[in-house]
DNA sequence: ACGAGTACTAAGCGTGCGCTCAGCAAGCGA
DNA sequence: TCGCTTGCTGAGCGCACGCTTAGTACTCGT
């Protein structure tokens, strides 16, 4: 479990299991090119000369340049729904269940930012269908975060008045990780996520644990 | 000051001084197809139609596609580093200044989310020079941000442990709001305001006033 | 040894892009 | 009345795009 490197040091990590080799090398290729410049800029050339190909060697593997972004975009949202229903499924109190959930989306989306940055913005590139299905995804994710602020409500472990809204502001803050994360800044992907975990506690008005927010 | 209707119903607003009158309307265009499509798949054919004009009219009032954007994210940052600087200056507690500066700051990125979110996510496409240019006015916005946390930290109105990436994490809220907003949806965008400046006066822990967060 | 299948490349097709240019109609001062 | 300026259009240039096709080297079962 390398995964939380303070470099995206294993950034196919969720791409391992791609074959054949080179395909998983396109769409790595692909990751990299559509995070830098987005997917219109990018330029199937671009992609095959980075994974070390000719241009026609993409088709092979894949039908047109927006089959690699929807691959990219359905594996990513994969991951992201499955670190939230972990987090949701351990346990623990409400109050550290939220903390688990937020500590590790946020701190995905830091150490795979290059992934995350293509999988949260550039939706807008898919085709109807394919868009359709991710939007499914996505709204499994909000739906879970809307439990998890219910059950502490409930629980009276949190004071939420606006569910929905304040379940939208959360998924906010932790996505927007993957716009502005650069590996060279000060902070590892780990501190973030602590950082807003106890910020997300603090804004369902429940009692986050000063030790970890130092 | 019909900037705060429920609707983007003047969507011009910031640009209402820009002359001719066909050099506006060619803004207004591409700011709309900018917002729907990204940059990159936004033609000069299509934004010329969308004034009702041949795609050679664009090239009269503007050298290029990428000075479109410029002008436009230019204003738009204008438009946010103002309103966050009048709130600062306010008189009040540093809890309603910091009040005051989210809910405009929301309130303008929800009522004006076609431009905002041209100005907020569509900085890579511009030029070198350009974007400079405009990352400058950026920091800005950040700087009044943590000034305003700073000073109400020293106040003893707020406990924020770490300054410079709360400041970071409530400007993602803020501009996130941009992305998500659409005018048919539940809320107003005076609504969104109150309910983000709530949420934020929580993260930085200070008194919400919950009169407004209902 | 050899034919079939696989993974790839060199070359290039057709399209639509950003942008240009010659020309025209309308407004206007002299 | 005339020539100049302003604001625009129709036509289209040159290029780079997404994607295709014909052909090649290599692997492997028999």
């Amino acid at each position: 479990m390398t995964e939380t490197g303070p470099d995206e040091a294993v950034p196919g990590e969720s791409f391992g299991g791609v074959t054949p080799d080179a395909a998983r090398r396109l769409l790595l290729a692909a990751v990299e090119a559509f995070a830098e410049r987005g997917f219109h800029a990018t330029t199937t050339r671009d992609i095959a000369s980075r994974a070390g190909m000719s241009p026609a060697a993409l088709y092979i593997h894949y039908r047109t340049k927006e089959e690699l972004l929807y691959h990219i975009s359905r594996v990513g949202h994969e991951r992201t729904v499955c670190l939230l229903t972990a987090a949701e499924q351990s346990g623990h109190s409400v109050t550290e269940r939220l903390d688990g959930a937020v500590r590790d989306f946020v701190r995905w989306h830091a150490a795979h930012h290059t992934t995350a940055r293509v999988v949260q913005y550039e939706l807008a590139a898919l085709g109807a269908e394919h868009y359709a299905e991710i939007v499914t995804m996505r709204r499994r994710t909000e739906e879970v975060l809307r439990g998890l602020l219910a059950d502490g409500v409930s629980a009276g472990e949190f004071t939420v008045p606006d569910i929905p809204g304040t379940a939208v502001a959360v998924l906010s803050l932790c996505i927007d990780v993957a716009r502005w994360f650069r590996t060279d800044g000060p902070r590892t992907p780990e501190e973030i996520g602590a950082l807003y975990a106890a910020l997300v506690l603090r804004m369902v008005g429940g009692e986050p644990r000063e030790a970890d927010y130092q």
